[in-house]
DNA sequence: ACATCCGGTTTAATATTGCAACTACACAAG
DNA sequence: CTTGTGTAGTTGCAATATTAAACCGGATGT
């Protein structure tokens, strides 16, 4: 009864969840992007099984969202740092946030608010925008069948 | 050894993760934003087996992401809807799906594309914004502690 | 030389998932 | 009235994942 793995389906919601979608990987790329690089740094953090946070740190750098390198203090140890590709998911860590700032029922229990490092002022909340600048709801989106992409018909 | 819950964290982050942050509930939440409301259709769609979509959809009700209305048709049967609540994660599938769009290895097997309702034109991509304008990304903002809300400290 | 820290792996108990079979109810046909 | 079909689940069991805790090996500190 294998977890199902979503990584053949053409959702690209699917598809995203299939890398990060597991209880503990967001979290580990949230504090990575809060600057926590070391097992032991996820680990407190987090407070999660040693062997789990081993497995998922393994799974993250083999997709591409991790990397390790070498020890930025000297010593013997690896550290784990975003590629580019985990930078990328900022705005999902950010959706996630505002959805909580928004709909919580606890919302004293929200312990940090994030701001603007220049300024100190909070940063907007996310919207969508359509090209001509509208800000667009689900109902005014739409799903459309990905163009297929043309090899070369030229010539 | 029972899952840990994120419910009493002060990460925000953590918060929506312990609200829909396993493997199914974002799935059903796409598929009720895209108009799809009776158990059947769930489980048609996500091929997931019915004891689990009973289960996700119980607990989403509970949270007030979904809610339980009266047939539709006129039939004896209930169906599963959105709240607000729940309508205020698209911008997290939307983010998700940005995510695959720009980083995935396989972007042929993406199958749809989002665009703007009106005209068929794709929708921009996410951004965050500061106060005045700019574009933020992670390196630019911070988090700081919650102010506390005094309560009426007046007089 | 000895203890400790770091970054894991191993083990065993417990929880969750998945599948398939079964139930319950409404409705329709014969 | 009896049987059949569709919807929406529940139940039981086997497979897998998560957890906590013990263990391990190489560096480092004293």
């Amino acid at each position: 009864m294998k977890r199902t793995s979503l990584a053949g389906d053409g959702c690209p919601v699917a598809r995203a969840l299939d890398v990060f979608g597991d209880w503990w990987s967001l979290l580990i790329i949230r504090d990575a992007s809060l600057g926590r690089r070391r097992f032991g740094e996820f680990q407190e953090s987090l407070g999660l099984a040693k062997n789990i946070l081993a497995s998922r740190l393994r799974t993250l750098v083999e997709r591409g969202i991790l990397k390790m390198v070498p020890a930025s203090d000297g010593s013997v140890y690896q550290e784990y740092v975003l590629t580019p590709k985990g930078r990328g998911i900022f705005p999902i860590l950010v959706a996630l946030r505002q959805w909580t700032e928004e709909f919580d029922e606890h919302p004293d229990e929200i312990a940090t608010i994030m701001v603007d490092r220049d300024n100190g002022k909070p940063v907007k909340k996310l919207a969508l925008y359509s090209q001509d600048g509208r800000v667009l709801d689900a109902a005014a989106t739409m799903l459309k069948p990905r163009p297929a992409k043309r090899k070369r018909v030229t010539a």
